[in-house]
DNA sequence: TTGCCATAGTTAACGGCGTTCATTCTCCTA
DNA sequence: TAGGAGAATGAACGCCGTTAACTATGGCAA
């Protein structure tokens, strides 16, 4: 299984710099600055010469796609790692973490968390397996949401509620997570996590400008206030 | 002020007729999909012709944004309208027409609500003036949820803690809707707004496929849940 | 009524793009 | 050492935004 031929490495090495200058495209001039050509240009290469390496440029930024998927998940999940044993500490390393990243890469954030591009929908319909990088990405973040509520059962809507209305419309998060999550892990998941993806996209592609002149300090509070659900510390002032 | 000569009569009709065409083909092909050539094509035109009436492609999709941006602020306002006087009821028809019409319209919600293309970053940043379209499209909620704040104090972080973290980033805000909005209320309104935006740009992108096989349900859980903050109703189960 | 001119529209062209095809070169292997 | 697979090329096609020069035309003033 090791030693790789010398055309391997050399195939991977080329592989990775078209990967590496897509990447420096998307940063410099968003998605659809993104082309074979200027690739090709800037690696001394013609752009059909791409072609050997990716069926198309759709499949090119998808593979990029892909690979900040898994260098997202990396960050947030050594955040947790590094965050020590409580998880309401972990839980807000994670959120910090997932939000500094997407700030610090705004353009990364867009192609795989912003709009979905024509091209990269069918990346989107994949999410069915279980190993899609999605489900890998979100599964800290349930980990952690499931141990806190092992240990105190924090306040969620009326499980009466959610068994009827919600609990027939999960299947496919308890596929990828397993069929024993409650559903009051689930709500307080799917909650937060979307609480944290509007609050840092709104921020990322600048919807807040307008009302706010530091996103940061209204994270703080929002991760906070929601933080407060689950010590149970009272919210009113 | 009246009478509009006729050639523009068949000027304002043109307009229209371009950025409609501008619209089907962001629809049926997403924001690239948007040509000069496609839209004068089905037009009957020359793509050049099409500058008599915008300087570039971007200014176009600009205004096509601006349009959007009214529409969506109409449909919301209208719903608050119809709902009676009950703020709360209120805040639920407005959450309600707002996913309804982002469902429905996934292309146009991308367009102006999604990841800022490069073109429309300067849209964007015009964001200064008072009377940009987001202040305009938020107006309806914050009035609605000043006026449950006038009626009930509904639990928020410490008044003290927004103070000293969040009061002296909110000028962009509160310049906007006037200055003596208390913080509790500037508070509750982004809050709201991020959670609101945050599931609905997650349903319209396909964020939740792998989670939820019904973003519908989630949504109304998740309304409930943040309208139960207003009603004082308890969410232990 | 005549003449003019702003307005709307055209054609041609430039450079950039994704993609395909036929071709060439080069390195590894049998 | 001969051959074949893999890597790269150049030319071409049909898109695209944009510019420039040119033409037709409708409405208004003399």
């Amino acid at each position: 299984m090791s030693a790789p031929t010398r055309r391997e490495r050399l195939r991977t090495s080329t592989l990775t710099e078209i990967k590496d200058e897509a990447r420096r495209l998307l940063v410099t001039g968003g998605p659809d600055a993104i082309s074979l050509r200027a690739i090709a240009r800037e690696m001394g290469m013609t752009a059909p010469a791409i072609y050997r390496y990716f069926d198309s440029l759709d499949a090119l930024v998808e593979a990029l796609a892909g690979d900040l998927y898994i260098e997202l998940s990396e960050i947030v999940s050594a955040a947790k790692h590094d965050a020590g044993d409580d998880p309401v500490t972990q839980i807000i390393a994670m959120a910090r973490a997932f939000r500094e990243w997407s700030v610090a890469h705004p353009a990364e954030f867009a192609l795989i968390l912003g709009s979905p591009l024509p091209g990269i929908v069918a990346f989107q319909e994949s999410c069915d397996d279980a190993d899609h990088p999605g489900v890998e990405f979100g599964r800290p973040f349930m980990e952690t949401i499931n141990a806190l509520w092992l240990r105190e059962q924090y306040p969620t809507p009326p499980r009466s509620l959610m068994e009827e209305r919600l609990a027939a419309h999960l299947e496919p998060l308890r596929s990828g997570h397993g069929e024993e999550v409650p559903i009051e892990v689930a709500w307080a998941f799917l909650s937060g996590w979307t609480r944290l993806y509007g609050l840092v996209s709104m921020e990322v592609f600048h919807h807040l400008r307008w009302a706010v002149s530091d996103p940061g300090a209204l994270f703080e509070m929002e991760l906070h206030s929601y933080v407060g659900q689950f010590t149970g510390r009272s919210d009113k002032s």
